[in-house]
RNA sequence: GCCUUGGUGGCGGAAUUGGUAGACGCGCUGGAUUCAAAAUCCAGUUCCUUCGGGAGUGCGGGUUCGAUUCCCGCCCAAGGUACCA
């Protein structure tokens, strides 16, 4: 074996490798572009046709830790809906390996299903239009057909392959396959609803049992046979794993679920198959053809890469005369001059984006140390993260990667952690409202919103600062970008009007609102409260500052419970038994609410207190003292400067939180609803401590109980004490 | 399409274990103060009503003495869908 052919068998096992992947690829623009840019098969900037095409990429081996990254969840405590999403993209299934001969023709094609137990009902076989087989296979007759179609699915997206599911196209190959058992011809179809990414790219179609086989086969009047009892196949698929089996031989009768071992026995002894898990995630690749990114430290000799060792790193990016790919559609990287090493060439590609966000959080642990990335006693300190704080649209990128790169750094040695981030809370994304204008297709002309119905055209995104309620500013749009300079517009009434659209808040999405006019206006600390008090902290909303004044002149309100007339005056005197239930209400609640992460309530909870304390014209330092402290993580600025005044000594932040006193808050009657078949009619004031009998019998004495029962009689009574009274009657 | 989350007044939202739906804030209406305005303060504000009540938490069912909360089926929106990070 010579080097070469070494290198390759390696990387074959190596956590970074090199492998054919397919990416957008925009022959007019020279680069590959992200899906995000393409839009239905065009580049977004400029509409340029976008294909499908095969490139050699870094990638990294992420899935030799699906089952890891599985485990993992366990024991971390996140949601769990980004658990969920997790696991599902991980998309663990257990089921078969199965291979089938393809007649007049020496390959085999394997295919994956999670139910060999209905092989005896598989009628053909769907390969990717993309498989490898496919051009082997095809007879001369079905060729034209066969690369038409594979032209046409190339110019779809995966993402439109998957979301299409009404539309049913295929083409036949013309060759057969051999069913493995039954030596039956199996017809080879190539269908686009089969992703060459996803298992082997080719499914054994049961179109009795499986929907999306189902409505192929009845598209192209190929034969469903029934194999597993329990449904009407003339009707629908039967897609359920229970009922007997039929149709298929030696399985005949049995339960399904007991067919897929004794299948699954039975290739291993014919050869034709293995029990097998598939995964759908699939490796991540690593490199992208920009220029900002970190240098990948690899150098190819004699075409073999060779990865830069330790005493030449860093690697710092090379300066090029422009930050576009070369004429030859080659990367960024390839402009630069003398991107070699010891004279043999640099790889030209660059890392992606979460390369770096897969360990910042490690490094911020020590980040002026030159020799390692953090020191053994830094770590050992710092252990994992306690709480991160995130989005939920990172869940299947950022916090999968971060989870894996974490994973193989413990595996190294490096660090003793194996999960980055202990807790996670998904805080809401903080939406904007996009604008839209809309270009005609293959034109530079944009029309108005209102006439956008009339002409064949595609939504792009217009900076939100160039309108003025829905209408545009023409000229600074045109200012916007070179390509825009000479558009044309298609007016109504004179004006050009946007469409509108909530989406998350993203420089991508160019509908960013930025917060300091209202720093300037408000205060950092209102900004704040502000943020806290919109809603619940994982849920997502669109940015509005309606309710600003709201928390604006809460804050001044409780300032002013400090001060009469504008001089500070806070009294020693002890505070009066409500002014100290209001308080320590305050403060029990806001010490739960931060447990549980529900700042909109403490915020609220804080105003009811000023309120109170502000109707009772209560100052008293006994109460107020405590509430400085309490407010300080949520006006921080606010209340250093009353703890000044109150006399205090250094920062508020480094006094005790405090706790409430329990004494102050109890109650010794209730006022109890009383319901009548459900429906409240009236209140009744009681003490807290009347048992449920006695409470009985002074609901059923009260003369406006009389009046509600009158004939009827009384069926049921419900009293639960501290909460409720229910009479039914009927 | 698939996965995840959510849907409660004009608006943001609250409601412990199934127990008074609408806390708190915005907005709106009326009033006080002011030459006037801002600011501030007071009162009201889910809808309908024949003023007895009735309806009501996306829609349609169900369980229960009682459902925003639990169950079944739908609709809509947002996020993700592997090169935005």
């Amino acid at each position: 074996m010579n080097e070469k052919d070494k290198s390759e068998v390696l990387l074959n096992y190596r956590l970074a490798y090199r492998s054919e992947s397919n990416v957008n690829w925009c022959p007019a623009l020279g680069t590959v572009l992200a899906n995000d840019e393409v839009k239905d098969g065009v580049s977004e900037r400029g509409g340029h046709p976008v294909i499908q095409k095969k490139m050699m990429q870094w990638s990294m081996r992420i899935t030799a830790f699906a089952d890891r990254l599985l485990e993992g969840l366990d024991q971390i405590d996140w949601s769990n809906a980004l658990k969920e999403t997790q696991r599902n993209w991980i998309g663990k299934s257990v089921g078969a390996a199965l291979f089938f001969d393809i007649q007049d023709h020496p390959g085999q094609i394997e295919v994956f299903s999670t139910r060999p137990d209905t092989l005896f009902g598989a009628t053909f076989l769907t390969l990717a239009p993309e498989h490898e087989l496919v051009d082997a296979i095809t007879t001369a007759e079905r060729s034209e057909a066969v690369a038409a179609y594979k032209e046409k699915a190339a110019s779809r997206s995966e993402r439109d392959r998957m979301a299409d599911t009404k539309t049913i196209s295929g083409c036949f190959t013309g060759a057969y396959a051999l069913h493995p058992i039954t030596k039956a011809q199996v017809p080879i179809w190539i269908g686009d609803y089969v992703l060459a990414s996803y298992g082997t790219g080719a499914v054994m179609a049961v179109p009795a049992h499986d929907s999306r086989d189902y409505a192929f086969a009845k598209h192209f009047d190929l034969p469903i046979v029934e194999v597993v009892e329990g449904g009407d196949i003339t009707k629908e698929s039967y897609d359920a794993k229970s009922g007997k089996m039929v149709n298929s031989g030696f399985l005949d009768g049995m339960d399904c679920m007991n067919a897929k071992g004794k299948m699954i026995e039975h290739l291993e002894e014919i050869g034709y198959g293995k029990g097998a898990t598939q995964f759908k995630l699939r490796d991540a690749i690593f490199g992208r053809q920009r220029y900002w990114g970190e240098p990948i430290p690899v150098f190819y000799e004699n075409g073999i890469p060779k990865t830069l060792p330790l005493e030449d790193l860093p690697l710092t990016l090379p300066a090029v005369d422009a930050y576009l790919p070369t004429e030859d559609g080659e990367p960024p990287l390839a402009r630069a001059k003398n991107w070699t090493y010891n004279g043999c060439p640099l790889e030209t590609t660059t890392m992606p984006g979460w390369a770096g966000s897969s360990w910042y959080f490690l490094r911020y642990m020590d980040a002026h140390n030159e020799t390692e990335f953090a020191g053994e006693s830094t770590v050992a300190y710092w252990n994992q993260v306690d709480l991160y704080v995130g989005g939920s649209e990172h869940a299947t990128g950022h916090l999968l990667y971060s989870r894996f790169w974490t994973k193989a750094l413990y595996d190294l040695g490096y660090i003793t952690f194996d999960e980055p981030f202990k807790k996670l809370i998904n805080q809401g994304m903080i939406q904007g409202i996009s604008a839209f204008v809309h270009r005609i297709n293959g034109t530079n002309t944009f029309v108005s919103a209102g006439l956008k119905d009339q002409y064949e055209t595609h939504p792009l995104h217009a900076d939100v600062s160039f309108l003025q309620g829905d209408e545009l500013d023409v000229e600074a749009f045109k200012n916007w970008r070179e390509e825009y300079k000479s558009a044309e517009f298609i007016l109504e009434e004179g004006k050009y009007i946007c469409s509108r659209e909530v989406e998350k808040m993203s420089k991508s999405k160019f509908n960013v609102t930025n917060p300091d006019d209202i720093v300037i206006k408000y205060g950092a600390d209102v900004l704040r409260m502000y943020e806290m008090f919109l809603g619940p902290i994982e849920q997502s909303k669109p940015w509005n500052t309606q309710g600003l004044s709201g928390v604006a002149g809460f804050q001044r309100k409780f300032w002013k419970l400090f001060h009469r007339d504008g001089t500070f005056a806070v009294s020693d005197a002890s505070a009066g038994k409500n002014a100290l239930k209001a308080a320590h209400t305050c403060i029990k609640k806001v010490g739960e609410d931060i447990e549980n992460f529900s700042f909109n309530t403490s915020v609220s909870a804080f105003m009811i207190a000023t309120n109170e304390l502000t109707e009772l014209k209560a100052n008293n330092r006994e109460v107020l003292e405590p509430l400085v402290r309490l407010i300080a993580p949520f006006a921080p600025h606010l209340a250093e400067e009353l703890w000044e005044k109150l006399g205090g000594t250094g920062s508020v932040t480094h006094t005790t939180y405090p706790q409430h006193n329990e004494s102050y808050l109890i109650e010794s009657s209730k006022n109890y609803p009383v319901s009548f078949n459900g429906k409240v009619r009236f209140q009744l004031e009681l003490p807290l401590d009347m048992d449920k009998d006695a409470i009985e019998k002074v609901v059923l004495e009260d003369p406006r109980t009389l009046e509600q029962i009158g004939e009827k009689q009384v069926r049921k009574m419900i009293v639960v004490p501290g909460r409720i009274i229910n009479i039914v009657i009927g």
